[in-house]
DNA sequence: GACGACATGTAACATCATATCGTCGAGCTG
DNA sequence: CAGCTCGACGATATGATGTTACATGTCGTC
C-alpha cells in the first residue's frame, strides 16, 4: 500500500513535551497558568487516552482541591484547538500530543484490550481520505481516523 | 490519490430497504419484531444521523406509548453489531445501513453545518488505513474513518 | 484605585450509556 | 394442557459525558 513514510520528528516527553506544548500555547497568544499545567501534566500522566473526568480527578489531586469538570472541559477543548491534546472521539477521551509544534492529521489505533492509543502520523493515508472526501464534493475540515483493534502486545497475550 | 472506485451497489431506500435489514437481521437467526421494526423505521426516517434519544422520542410517537432508552438502545447495538445500522462515533449518532447485506468499512463524510452525513464505501482507503495500521504491528478489527467538514450544499451557502 | 480582559468557580442541567432485575409471551416438552 | 425455558422488552436507577449561565478572582494598565 503505497503511503508516504512517516516523517521522523522526535515524539517527546517528559519536560521537554511540557516546555513544546506551553510555548505552543503562548505562541497563539493564550496564557500558561497553573491550572492549565497541571491539566497537561495529569494527562502525560496516562499511559492511555483518559477520559476529562479522570483527568478531573487527577488535577484535583495534584492541587489539593476539587476542581469543576466544566474548567478541565474548558481547558481541554482549548489545548485541543491548539493542537496541545488530541480527542479521541470512538472513545471520548484525551491524551497529549507529543508534538504540538506540528499541526497532522493524526491516526490513532486504539486497542480493545489494554486501552492504549497508539498516535501515527502519515500524511499519505490522511492525504488519501481528504482526496476522498473531496472527490464527493466534500470540504474536509479534520479527518478522524482511527483503528480500534489489538495492539501489537495484547495480540500475543489474549 | 490512487484509490478503487468504490463499487456500484444501489443504496437502498425505503421499503426495499426494511425488507434488506430485516432480511439480514432474520439470516443472522435473530427476530424481526414491531419494537425493531419501529426502531429501524425512525432511523430510516431521520434525514441525518440520530442520537439514541432521538430514536427512543420518534419510537415512542409512533408507538403511542413511552419507551425506554435502554430498549432502544439494546436494538441499536443489535443492528450495528448485524450491520443494519451504523454509528458515527464522532457524533454518537446512528443511521440506517443503506445496504445491511455488505460489509465494509464505511467511511463517514459529516457535514458540521448541517449535521448530515454521506455514507460512502471506498474499499480502497479503508484497505490503505488498515494496511498502515498492521504495519505498525497493530490488529485492526474495525476501523473508523470519519470526515468532519463542510459539504457541498453548506459549502456554498455558509 | 478603576477598569477591561480573561481565567476560573459554582451550580444546575442536558445528553449519552449501562446495570439490574422483573414481566411477558412464544415455543418446546412431558 | 401444565410446566418449562428463553429471548424480548419494561422499569428503575445510576453512572458517564458534556454544556450553559452567571459569579468571582486575578492581573496588567491607565
Amino acid at each position: 500500500m503505497a503511503s508516504m513514510r512517516p516523517h521522523d520528528h522526535r515524539h517527546r516527553t517528559g519536560d521537554a513535551l511540557v516546555v513544546a506544548a506551553q510555548a505552543t500555547l503562548v505562541k497563539r497568544g493564550e496564557q500558561w497558568t497553573a491550572m492549565r499545567a497541571a491539566v497537561f501534566d495529569a494527562l502525560t500522566g496516562f499511559d492511555q487516552p483518559a477520559s476529562a473526568y479522570a483527568v478531573t480527578d487527577v488535577v484535583s489531586t495534584a492541587l489539593g482541591r476539587r476542581i469543576a469538570a466544566n474548567s478541565i472541559y474548558r481547558i481541554l477543548d482549548l489545548f485541543v484547538a491548539s493542537n496541545v491534546a488530541l480527542r479521541v472521539e470512538s472513545r471520548n477521551a484525551y491524551l497529549a500530543n507529543a508534538h504540538p509544534e506540528c499541526q497532522h492529521d493524526c491516526i490513532f489505533l486504539v486497542c480493545d484490550v489494554c486501552g492504549r492509543a497508539t498516535h501515527i502520523d502519515d500524511d499519505g493515508v490522511a492525504a488519501t481520505v481528504r482526496a476522498t472526501a473531496t472527490q464527493a464534493g466534500f470540504k474536509a475540515l479534520r479527518p478522524v481516523i482511527e483503528v480500534r483493534g489489538k495492539c501489537a502486545t495484547c495480540v500475543r497475550i489474549v
